[in-house]
Order: C-alpha cells, then structure tokens, then sequence
DNA sequence: TGAAAAATACCCAAATCAGGGTATTGTGCA
DNA sequence: TGCACAATACCCTGATTTGGGTATTTTTCA
C-alpha cells in the first residue's frame, strides 16, 4: 500500500542549505521535496499552485523575511505548516512568529535527526521547538518584564538608512545620495535608534548585523 | 578498478549544514566525506591521524575562526587542501586568506553544483573562487595604489582605547574607567585616526577587525 | 645617560550627532 | 472612507566628535 508522502517545500536564500536539506530529507521515504525557492514570493506563487504540507523557510532572507512569508502564508494557506530556520534563536521573534502561526522554530545547530523529528512532529500537528529556543521562552517567561524587548520592525526606508550606516555614510552625505533632506535622515535615525534600542552607530550595526538586517 | 576517493572533511558550526553537505556530496562517487564537527580544535586532531585531502570549513565558528584553522592546518599538514565557506565576501579577508594558504573560497549562496565544481577544481591543485569573490578581488585590485597604505604601528594604549571604542565608549566614559583625562583621550583617538587613516569609529573597528587589532 | 617613543593634557573651532518636539503628504488596508 | 503607518521635513538645544595645534612627563632602549 503506498502511503502519501509529505509534501515538503524549502525556502532559503542560500542555496547550498536547500540543496543540503533536500539531499537529507531524500533519505527519508516518507518525506518529497516537492519544490524550493530563494525567495518568498516564489514560495506563494508555487503555494497557490501545488499541494504542500509542510514549508521550511529560513527568517532571514533579503527580499521577505521568513516572519513575513509565515504571516502570507498562513492567512492565504492556512493548513500549509510553517517550520522556521534560522541561525540564532531571538525570543522577541519566537513570539511574533507564534502570533504569525509558525509550527516550528529550529535552529542550524541542530543535525539531520532532529530535523526529521521536527518535520514528523509538525506534520502530525504538534508544535516542535529546539531545545534552546523552548529554554530560552521558558527563561524569558520567568524573568519577563524587566526589560521590554519591544520589537519593532524596521521600514524599508530605515534599512537603506542602516546600510549607508555601515557604509560610514554622514547624514549630509546619505541626504545628497537619496535626495532627501538632512532632517529627513536625522528623523529617521532617531526613528531607527529609538526602535533598535541603540544609541550609537557602532551599536546599531552590531544589531543590524546580529538580526541581519543588512 | 577502484579509483582513489576524495578524502573530505567537513568544520561548520551548523549542524544542519554539514549534514546537508554530507548528503549532497554522497551522491558524487569520487568523494568521500571522512570526518566532520563542529570546531576546528576537533579537526585538527582528525587530521593528526587520518589522511584527508581537502578540508572544507566555514570562515565565521565561534571557538576558532577558518582563517586561524586555515593557518594552522596549512603549517602543520600543508598538503591538505582548504576550501573556505562563507555567507558573504570580504575582499580584505580573502587576501589574509590567500595568504594563510587557502585554495578556494566560495559563498553560501552557491548550489550543489558549484560545490562540486570548487571541490573538484582544487582537488586538481587549482584555485576556485565563487564568481562575487573574484569580481570583488579584480575590482579591489585596480582601485589599489590610491590610498598609500601606510603601516603605522598602534600602541598598547591605542588598542585599549579601540577596544573601548568597539565597546561602545564614549570619549567621556572611557576618561572615567581608564582614570585619564578626557583631552587624552581625545588625543589618542585623534592620533589612532590618522595612523589608521579613517576617521569614524566604524571605520576604525572595521580595520581593526581585519587586520586582528582587537 | 640621552634620544626617541609613548602617554599624558590642554587650547580652539567647526562639524556632526542625539534627542525632544511637530507637521504634512501619500499609501495601503479594513 | 477613514485610520494607521511610512516617508518626508522642519524647529530647537546640548552633547559629542573631529581636527588643527602645543607641551609636559614618563618609559624604553641603544
């Protein structure tokens, strides 16, 4: 009797990661990667097109990030399960993505088994997190309060403002470049600082870069 | 007859990458994935008592960075093959690279094929570089000789201060803890700024990163 | 012991940034 | 159609940094 197989599509921006996973997962009869993307609109154009059980996108991704797919996905696809990757766990993301409908949360240190394990957790219905990450909300839970992790999102705008930061651009400098006044880019650095939490230019980028935002 | 395998070693701190490496070179018959792990000390055991032709490993791993696994594999077992794994490119960190003996150097936002493609190139004893890499090298390359890089010295002190500035100290603050004036402070940093030639605490952190000052 | 280098400290001025506002316009979503 | 948000722009003020000096004391080393 053949069993129908779970239907897996990948979403990452390094295509060495999909092409990884998908020679691992192909080890697993029960598993079919039936498609894989660099990018998140192409995952919803496949989606509105093709059956899928499970997506597994990575969180950090140029054009869309992974919160963004997640919340597409699951207001146009509701049944599609959503199992996020990503470097490095963040609570303040975990939470977002629980209001978003994420099934799960796995980081890369994690090896091929407890993939598979998430993956069959998942598809049963089950909400699977990595160990780290399930420790991290339970601290978090514990000392809530103290410290309010707001998390604000960055525009568009404010992370081109950003990357001209690393750039060691001056305000005058990204004024001219953009063609926008210099107030304009002094309000939105204060934007940028008061939603990072930051105060500095050194401290922003090592936000930035930690959240790889640029 | 049996032909000799590509003996293959795998350093990266993600777990999932490796696994997904490992699976996506099982299906080239002329490699052979010997070791694995997630630190490079691990490696250089491995490598103490087992042959190994190339050793792939990742350039960003907390414990010990590629670069300094690099160095060290090249000066205690040269006839191993190292090819660097990165999620984006420096040009200044390729030259210190190629310099620590590196045979290739490619981005994750390769596939399975260009993989195969590096290992096989540099198996040969050819160089392999991901095509972003070497634009950015041929670039840097005719934008050289502008900017005489002098190569001025820093001081102890000087890197105690850059190391405050990487901290995100104010001229003030750091007065404070180190117990000098803030005038001397301000001396020290306008001094650092010219012996390193930049004139913004990112761009000072910057080179000081690349060139290990802090 | 004497010269060089390093660390210290100060003066001055201009440029830049940080942080507090408010306000207008356009756009997208409910 | 109206609200929320993003992007734009301006006001003000004080803090901080940058960049040009000079100068003294301490350390290092040939």
């Amino acid at each position: 009797m053949v069993v129908n197989k779970l239907k897996i599509f990948i979403v990452d921006d390094h295509q060495i990661l999909i092409d990884g996973i998908e020679s691992m997962l192909k080890g697993v009869a029960e598993f079919e990667v039936v498609g894989k993307t660099l990018d998140g609109n192409l995952a919803l154009d496949f989606l509105s097109q093709n059956h899928v059980d499970i997506l597994l996108t990575d969180l950090y991704m140029p054009k869309m990030t992974g919160m963004e797919l997640t919340r597409r996905v699951k207001k146009l696809f509701p049944e599609v399960k959503v199992l996020a990757l990503s470097v490095s766990y963040d609570v303040s993301i975990v939470h977002d993505l629980m209001d978003a409908g994420i099934s799960g949360f796995i980081i890369k240190t994690i090896g091929r088994d407890e993939l598979i394990e998430a993956i069959q957790q998942i598809a049963k219905g089950n909400v699977y997190f990595s160990r780290e990450v399930s420790n991290e909300i339970l601290r978090s839970l514990s000392t809530r309060n103290d410290a309010e992790e707001e998390n604000y999102r960055l525009t568009e705008r404010e992370i081109e403002i950003v990357k001209h930061l690393a750039q060691e651009y001056s305000n005058s400098e990204m004024a001219k470049k953009l063609c926008i006044s210099e107030r304009t880019v002094e309000t939105h650095r204060k934007n940028i600082y008061r939603k990072t939490n930051t105060k500095t230019v050194l401290g922003l980028i090592k936000y930035a870069t930690e959240r790889k935002l640029i």
